[in-house]
Formats: structure tokens, C-alpha cells, sequence
DNA sequence: TATTGAGATGAGAATCTTTTTCATTACGAG
DNA sequence: CTCGTAATGAAAAAGATTCTCATCTCAATA
């Protein structure tokens, strides 16, 4: 239940919260930046301040719920966590993003960090390219 | 000599450009923002506009001869590409940025994109850790 | 269940980064 | 050296995010 996600996370269990974190479990889109949750609340009937959203997924950030992208474009993207870490891979001509998990990669990345005196904490790999559709563009 | 890497890059050579790859040459910092260029080149005397330095690193960047890097933080930095790619692995303490180059990881992501079928045109990845230091904050 | 205070919210202002506009200027081909 | 095109600088605009502050709401407790 979202409540005790919630209150886990140190947080008053409020409208607002509750109403993002369920966006975020029911949305079709694995990405979405502050501005699509608050457009798609508000597209339905739920009353809620845009200040809101950027304070609460921050928020959920910090308490682990979500993980912030910076893919390029100018503005942060937000994804809930559900457990299984991944990374990602995005068609530079049409913006499609897929996700993968590469054993080889993560561990080999562990190993880089600690051969440089490194405790890694987290990682972040993006692989840009094109994808079936546009490998000719 | 810098003309002949602007010129290479279908540019034209103009008294902007040359001093901003040249402060990217000599800059002590790897990775600047383009606010960071702007100030350093007005620090030292020169006279240039804020959105030249947008443009040109942007130019740069599309020619190759500059990275865009999008950590966090809200804007992004650009650095100097000296040739040998290379990956990111960032204290989240200090911010102390290394860099390092690993040939199984290279080489794995791109068997990855494969088979996805994606065709790899670049990739990003930050190792995000403490380092010797830090270990214990 | 009513009280109450700390924490949360919403609206808009403010801030920060980046892009655009447009009149002026400078490169470089001829 | 002349001239057209591309580049520049300043300021405005646009976009993303944070801040301010008066108001409201959750949840502990009387």
C-alpha cells in the first residue's frame, strides 16, 4: 500500500503524496519529468500546485522511492523504483528508451571503482544509438 | 594549431572561438559549464557574450571536438575531447571527478545494443561512489 | 472527538540555465 | 579592397526549478 511507503519514507501521508506515488505506479510512461505529472493530474481533476510535485518527488528521491535521470534535454525525468535495477538505452532519432541489466557490466564497474580506492554507491550508464527503426536517419 | 580544428570543423575562424577552445585547452578544470567559460574569459579581458559561448560550445560539441556531459545539477558541463574516450566515476562526497576506461565494459555495451538491436552510437556512464578520503562520511 | 502545532500545500514571484531575436560586425572568397 | 554571408553581442524570451509566505491539513494527544 502507498500509505506505508509513505509514512516509511519519514513523510506525512498527504493528498498530494498519495496521488503522485499512484501516478507513478499506474503510468503507461516509465519517464516522466515534474511537468507530465503535473500536467497529467491535473488532466485529471486533481487539484495540485506544479511547486508540489518538483517538493514531492524530490522527496521521494531522497527516500529512495524514485530515481532522478539527467538523460539530455534540459530537464529531469523520474522513474519509481521498483526493485530491480537497470539501466538504459535511448534511439537518439526517436527518443525510445529500453531498459537492460547487464551482469558482466555491473560487476566490472564494482571492480573499476574499487581499483581506484572507489566504494561505489550507485551508477548511472546511457547508451545512445538507433534502434531498428532508424539505423539509416 | 587551434584554426586548423575550427576550420576542419566547418567553421568559420573567429576571434570567439579561438579563445574559447584555447581556454578549454589550458584550463586546469576538465569540466567547465558554459557560464564557467563565459566568466573566465570576461575575468581575463576578453570581451564576448554570454550566448556566443552557448552557440560555440554547442557548435563544438556537434563537431566533435567538445563532450556535453549532463551530471546533476542542473546544467550541463562541457570538456575538451582529447581523443581517448573515457568514462566518469564521481566522489559523491567531494565531487572529486577521476576518469578511467574500461575495455570489457566498451566492449559489453556494445553487444548489449546489438542485441537489442540497437546500433551504439555513444554512451554515457558515471560511477557514482566515495572515494579513499570519504569512505567513512 | 476536538484541539493544536508542525509540517505541507498552492500560487505566484524569483532564480537559473539556455535559446532566440535582431541590429551590427567581422571573416574570407574573389 | 569589396562584399555577401555567417557570426556576434545585448537584451528579451523561454523553460525548468526553487523559494516565499499565507493558508491549510495531518496526526498526536488531551
Amino acid at each position: 500500500m502507498d500509505n506505508q511507503e509513505i509514512r516509511k519514507a519519514g513523510l506525512k501521508v498527504t493528498l498530494p503524496r498519495v496521488k503522485i506515488l499512484e501516478l507513478l505506479e499506474n503510468s503507461t510512461q516509465r519517464h516522466v519529468s515534474a511537468e507530465d505529472v503535473y500536467k497529467l493530474l491535473i488532466d485529471k481533476g486533481e487539484e495540485i500546485g506544479l511547486a508540489t510535485v518538483y517538493r514531492v518527488l524530490t522527496q521521494f528521491e531522497a527516500a529512495g522511492l524514485v530515481t532522478r535521470h539527467n538523460f539530455e534535454g534540459g530537464h529531469a525525468v523520474f522513474e519509481l523504483d521498483r526493485g530491480e535495477h537497470h539501466d538504459h538505452i535511448v534511439c537518439v532519432v526517436c527518443g525510445k528508451v529500453e531498459e537492460f541489466m547487464d551482469a558482466t557490466i555491473e560487476q566490472r564497474q564494482r571492480e573499476v571503482a574499487n581499483e581506484r580506492g572507489f566504494e561505489m554507491a550507485d551508477h548511472s550508464l546511457i547508451i545512445y544509438g538507433r534502434c531498428n527503426e532508424h539505423k539509416n536517419s
